[in-house]
DNA sequence: GTTTTTCGAG
DNA sequence: CTCGAAAAAC
């Protein structure tokens, strides 16, 4: 990909953000584009179709869109000043769960998902997840490469990345057999945990439930990642959680995390 | 009633107003009282029980409150700046539904009422409807007048009452068997429609519907009416709809009605 | 607990 | 369009 971030001067931004509703959402989320500006913005849990898009609003905003969504739940789409292509959705197979979609941006290819949660570990729900996983790690390979693969996972990969570990010991979004389908992924194609290679440091969250004050009191998982292809690392100068869209009235439960890359 | 209203030098102002839950629209409310001051101000669609009803912010802006709740549908109550007495709710019967109460201001009986909308001609709300219309008339014949009869009737008299007499042509709220029953508690209880009498000009509407901008475009109904007593008619001093208070966000679909008396 | 969806009602 | 209620999701 040498050169794939060369064509300005000045460094891109690019951003994934859980948004949970973008309907609901819509004046946070013209506020973030016209503050932030970032170059690429992955949304997941839009909770609506295609029709009942934004588009018109965000198009207005300097922002064309790819779009896959699906009626009340899930749902994801790429923001982008300048247009994508070869848009694709979901892993190939015929899944009625809209989770999934990929896009290349300047030479690079840009996947951004929500992954299943799983609910609880005796739950059909939990086994969809692992065979999810698995597809997608499957997926991967067919991708071409610089990757920026980033979205709500729904895993929080180290005990690092949870408020409390021994609460979280062996539960949902922190049992094993997730956290290395999740391992499986960096491993298998080489990305690189972006935020977590940057911050070391643990409680470094992405999400808090709205309850009990969660927000407030730090009580939150980092669950939400960007895993890249090692080309574009080297060239990232700061990744960080943007916990001031987790603020003030009506916000989503989790917050953008960002990536700046030279 | 000779000298009724001659308690003080100033006329007094009565409303009805059906305001499509009370809570929801709180801030309206308090504002309305305070800019407008009426006397008495029935209300309709509180959509709450008596437990939810905001009784306490009513008491610090100066009201006394009669109410007669339900849980999510209808309700109705009438405030006013001077205690109401001989309060009674509904007609006599056991219904669940709460349409109607009554209570004594000034030796003038005020009732404020929400009659049942129903829905379309075949229906057995429509029945329910004529029903409740056939006991208002028998019941209003116990109550002490003068008549102050007041709320959402939901039936437009004639059809200078409605936007499009054609469209309007034997639906409900302009059905012939409603208007009947309408002309029947006038002519019983030689009641006076008090807007109609100041105003005979057609298109003066109470109500419109929330939907395709039908208030810009005036398209909609006279359905919330002032019934008096002939003694109380020669009082009044101006009778008219309060527009204003369906402007702005979120309004109620209704108006308020309001009366001066002399 | 909080929000979001859908639904029925108007 | 707007409300309240209910259920689902987290």
């Amino acid at each position: 990909m040498s050169g794939a971030l060369h064509g300005k001067a000045r460094g891109v931004k690019l951003v994934t953000w859980n948004i949970n509703s973008v309907r609901a959402r819509l004046d946070r989320l013209l506020d973030y584009l016209q503050t932030r500006a970032p170059d690429v913005l992955c949304l997941q849990e839009l909770k609506c179709t295609d029709e009942q898009f934004p588009a018109l609003e965000l198009q207005a905003a300097g922002y064309h869109a790819a779009v896959f969504g699906q009626k009340s739940y899930n749902g994801v789409a790429i923001l982008s000043k300048e247009p994508l292509t070869e848009v694709a959705r979901n892993l190939g197979d015929d899944d009625e769960q809209s989770r999934l979609i990929a896009a290349t941006w300047r030479g690079i290819r840009v996947v951004g998902l929500y992954a299943p949660n799983g609910q609880s570990l005796a739950s059909p729900a939990y086994r969809y997840k692992l065979d999810w996983y698995a597809k997608l790690n499957r997926w991967l390979a067919s991708q071409p490469g610089p990757l920026f693969v980033c979205g709500d996972f729904n895993v929080a990969p180290e005990d690092a990345d949870t408020w409390d570990p021994a609460l979280w010991q062996g539960q949902t979004l922190a049992s094993a057999p997730e956290r290395e389908a999740f391992a499986e992924l960096k491993a298998r194609h080489g990305l690189v945990d972006l935020f977590r290679e940057k911050h070391p440091e643990p409680a470094r969250f992405t999400w808090w439930d709205y309850r009990a004050g969660a927000f407030h009191k730090n009580q939150g998982l980092r669950i939400d990642h960007l895993l890249v292809s090692p080309e574009l690392a080297a060239r990232c100068t700061a990744v960080d959680v943007d916990r001031e869209a987790r603020k003030g009235k009506l916000p989503s439960d989790h917050a953008p995390v960002w990536a700046e890359f030279a």
